[in-house]
DNA sequence: ACTATCACG
DNA sequence: ACGTACGTGATAGTC
């Protein structure tokens, strides 16, 4: 017989990827890193060899044989971790989904059976690849028996191939020689013991002088250093037995034959369906289409642009209990507002690709606009339909409200906000990974279907593809809406979805499409002076250094202060010196070019990131419309990108400067509104702490407070100092407190920061049990909660991993407080867009900065904003402490703020 | 695609 | 003994 043999020790491989990948979790929480490292490796290997028999070998986690007669010797490997642990039966799982076969047996150990295989296979003339991580296998190597041991460097796999030969080269032993001269150096992650004294250096010696135990042995009054003879000579018996122990056998009794071994096509549904469920996105291109269409399933996907038929489909949607609707269009809000696009300023309708449409279990609609169908037909019958009174489902709503003009949400149910409140630790919720999820059903994603095709695009060339995305998406719509409604209803959070989540995506609809005003020259002056003293310093610190080098790469300026110049600071990142700014800032009094290349990373920041980065998304009408988005954060805040609006510079005086670009419309004004301290007033009422409620009556400066308390010093008496440190205490116990992280903020020891701590929580000893029990309560149910029931999984807490557990604890502390805040001022958007709009203003809401509104404001109606800015902010949650909120106006940001 | 850095709350 | 503050997004450089 000839062919090819691939063996590969599962255990080993396992281990490899499980320290070689970052960790991956799927939406379960289910580790898979290890699982998908080994897959990779596999895939490495079967792409180079393309093997005609194909097994992998475990051990069985038993006590098995070899380690039976030893035990002294066991303990010294690491218990394996729970992480790790998880994921081997998920790979058993796998290599069935894919026909791959396993061997494991009782009282064998994975190298036997890979021992076995391999000589077996070289007898009955076959080429056999031997992949393991363990160099004991080296002893295996042979004419035929190539040993592939994998090393993973930087991400990137590289085998490393040993035949008899290559053993020889390196190790110049023979691989049978190879046994012994483990049996002399032992191995303690394998437990073989060896002779004391003796390592791989003195090992190798003497296997290469004496060529076995017996010769050394034999001759062991030649050796040279008396100490290494005198081990020897005592530890015979030690020695014979590392060698039993570190002896592969070649000759187990194995029943498995080469037809069991065969290789099949790995690509099976099975392991489809199992790769989805673990969420290798990466691997799902291997699989034919054959095997990922959803074909078996019974939907019908019917597409038409026909105007009579769309009438009738959308008759009968509107008539129907509930239907699902998905606009598909690519891009952005700002999309709609930038270029020199036609038509004129305000709202204006994208160019969505399709329109599907579902309102039936066995099928879907999608709709083209063209010919007579064309798109404000289209989306005059989506706005009747959403008039209507049935219940409406569909996928990311926010952009789509251009076709809706409706404000009320109810009866609007959006899956994507429903999956990310049921999970919102997700990167993305596309359909497929909905579908997967919640319906346990596999649908093509848009990549496999249209790779990176633009929409329109497929539109036009793909159009079968471009039907069964839209197709199964909105059947997936459909479909999830009630069981992601049930799952909500069982998480107590159908009154945050339906009266905080879906009402506010109606209100960032608003503000997104409001936009911002700036004043396009005055950021270019900005940024040209920027430039000018960027240029000074930039000349300046290269004289500094005597040479030329690009400032803003943090490698080049690391070679120069503490390479060339030899500053103080050794390494701190993995990849070199740090330069960070806390580390530069140390050595700026005693050196000038580094407080100027302080200098130069600011202006820089500010040129590259708000100078120049804001002007290229400036649109009609001078306006920015930043994206408001709802399912990113995992505590319940809002982000914004595109461009983030929520990060203009504000500590430093030059960059709030940028501050005065940003200006309200012709005739009128802004008004800014902020909670003062909202956390730290939310964990006054959660925890029920007295003395932080007291305090908080008091209205006085909760800081200075805080100092005087956990000081000991009469309040009027208290230093600016001291009442930093109460801020940076206050601060740190909303962040989940530890002392090693107050105690790098404010540059002091860790002990006296555990003092202060200690102090701290003697002050507010609720605030100590509550912050307790929220650890606590998120180890029991897994998730921390909000007020308002919004949960925050925590999967850190059951970690093994001393680090991960402990960021688990900080994030329970500081998750219900954060998500708290943030529900808070969601409430308090509803209802400050809805008071605008009941009382007919002009004014509108335009920007959300966590704990900030900004308002513009027509002139004359500046009361009426202040009045409901203030009333509806601080009525939005009924807190043991009052809701404060400060409040300016001003011509521009700078001056609101 | 990843890392380092730095802007905000 | 372990090695960190919580939550984000953009940019530039590097691989």
């Amino acid at each position: 017989m000839d062919g090819k043999l691939v063996l590969i020790d599962g255990h080993s491989i396992l281990n490899r990827a499980f320290y070689g990948v970052p960790d991956l979790s799927n939406a379960q929480g289910l580790h898979t890193n290890a699982v998908y490292g080994f897959l990779n490796i596999l895939f490495k290997i079967l792409e180079e060899e393309e093997p005609e028999y194909l097994a992998v070998a475990f051990d069985v986690h038993a006590p098995t044989f070899r380690h039976e007669i030893y035990k002294e010797y066991k303990g010294t490997r690491k218990p394996m971790p729970e992480e790790l642990r998880e994921q081997v039966p998920v790979l058993k799982e796998v290599l069935a989904a894919m026909g791959i076969c396993t061997v494991e047996k009782a009282g064998l150990e994975a190298d036997d059976i890979l021992g076995t295989l391999a000589k077996r296979g070289e007898r009955d003339g076959m080429e056999v690849a031997l992949v393991s991580g363990d160099r004991d296998l080296l002893q295996i190597a042979g004419e035929h028996i190539k040993i592939r041991i994998p090393k993973t460097r930087g991400g990137k796999t590289q085998i490393e191939d040993y035949y008899a030969a290559d053993v020889e080269a390196s190790y110049h032993v023979t691989p049978e020689q190879f046994v012994e001269l483990k049996a002399l150096m032992g191995d303690t992650s394998d437990n073989i013991p060896g002779v004391p004294k003796v390592g791989p250096k003195t090992a190798e010696e003497l296997m290469v002088r004496y060529g076995s135990l017996e010769n050394i042995y034999a001759h062991l009054d030649e050796i040279g250093k008396k100490s290494i003879r005198e081990s020897l000579a005592a530890n015979r018996e030690l020695a014979d037995l590392s060698k039993v122990l570190a002896k592969i056998d070649t000759k187990a009794p194995l029943s498995v034959t080469w037809e069991e071994m065969r290789k099949g096509d790995l690509f099976t549904p099975e392991a489809y369906a199992l790769f989805v469920r673990l969420e290798f996105k990466n691997l799902m291109g291997r699989f034919d289409d054959r095997v990922t269409s959803a074909g078996g399933q019974s939907l019908e996907i019917c597409s038409s642009s026909d105007p009579e038929e769309a009438e009738e489909v959308f008759r009968e949607a509107l008539a129907a209990q509930r239907a699902a609707f998905w606009v598909l269009e690519d891009g952005n809000v700002a999309s709609r507002f930038m270029g020199t696009a036609s038509g004129g300023a305000g709202e204006r309708m994208g160019d969505f690709a399709a329109l599907a449409l579902s309102y039936e279990k066995e099928k879907a609609w999608v709709f083209f606009p063209e010919g007579a169908l064309t798109r404000s037909l289209l989306a005059e019958k989506l706005e009747r339909l959403a008039a209507g009174k049935g219940r409406l489902a569909t996928f990311q709503i926010k952009p789509q409200y251009a076709y809706l003009k409706r404000e009320e949400t109810d009866g609007l149910f959006d899956v994507l906000i429903a999956a990310y409140l049921l999970n919102p630790l997700k990167s993305d919720y596309a359909l497929e990974d909905i579908a997967n999820e919640h319906l346990g059903k596999t649908i093509r994603s848009r990549s496999q279907l249209l790779a990176k095709l633009p929409l329109a695009d497929a539109a036009a060339g793909q159009r079968e593809a471009l039907c069964e995305y839209a197709g199964y998406g909105v059947h997936t719509i459909f479909m999830g809406a009630p069981v992601l409604e049930e799952k909500l209803r069982e998480q107590r959070m159908e009154a945050l979805f339906s009266q905080i989540e879906m009402p506010l995506t109606r209100v960032l609809y608003d503000m997104e499409t409001e936009g911002v005003k700036v004043r396009p020259e005055e950021l270019k002056a900005y940024g040209d002076a920027l430039m000018e003293r960027i240029g000074e310093l930039e000349t300046s610190i290269h004289e500094k250094a005597g040479e030329d080098f690009n400032i803003n790469s943090p490698k080049q300026l690391g070679e120069i202060l503490f390479g060339k110049m030899k500053l103080p600071g050794g390494k701190k990142t993995k990849t070199g010196y740090s330069t960070a700014a806390d580390v530069l800032e140390k050595l700026a009094p005693e050196h000038p070019i580094v407080s100027e290349i302080l200098e130069y990373r600011g202006l820089a920041k500010l040129k590259s990131t708000y100078a120049d980065g804001l002007a290229a998304f400036i649109g009609e009408e001078d306006r920015i419309h930043t994206t408001l988005n709802q399912t990113i954060t995992a505590t319940g805040r809002i982000s914004s990108t595109e461009p983030n609006l929520q990060n203009i510079p504000m500590r430093m005086e030059l960059g709030r400067l940028i501050r005065k670009v940003f200006i309200p419309r012709e005739g009128y004004v802004f008004t800014d509104a902020d909670y003062s301290q909202i956390e730290l007033r939310v964990l006054a009422h959660m925890s029920g702490d007295e003395q932080l409620i007291e305090a908080y009556r008091m209205d006085a400066d909760i800081h200075r407070i805080t100092a005087s308390k956990v000081f000991h010093t009469p309040f009027d008496q208290v230093t600016d100092l001291q009442r930093r440190n109460a801020k940076a205490v206050n601060f740190g116990i909303v962040y989940g407190i530890s002392s090693f992280g107050l105690s790098q903020d404010l540059s002091i020891s860790r002990k006296e920061a555990s003092a202060y701590i200690e102090e701290y929580f003697k002050t507010y000893p609720d605030v100590k049990r509550f912050l307790d029990r929220m650890v606590e309560e998120a180890k029991e149910k897994g998730y921390s909660v909000t007020m308002f029931g919004r949960r925050r999984p925590v999967p850190e807490l059951q970690s093994g991993n001393f680090m991960q557990r402990s960021f688990g604890e900080r994030v329970a502390m500081n998750a219900p407080i954060q998500g708290s805040a943030a529900d808070i001022i969601k409430i308090a958007m509803i209802r400050v867009w809805g008071r605008l709009k009941k009382e007919g203003l002009r004014s509108r809401l335009i920007l959300q900065i966590h704990d900030e509104l900004l308002v513009e404001t027509a002139q004359g109606e500046e009361d009426a904003v202040a009045r409901i800015l203030e009333e509806e902010m601080s009525a939005s949650a009924d807190l043991a402490v009052a809701l404060e909120i400060d409040l300016h106006t001003g011509r521009n940001w700078y001056e609101a703020k």
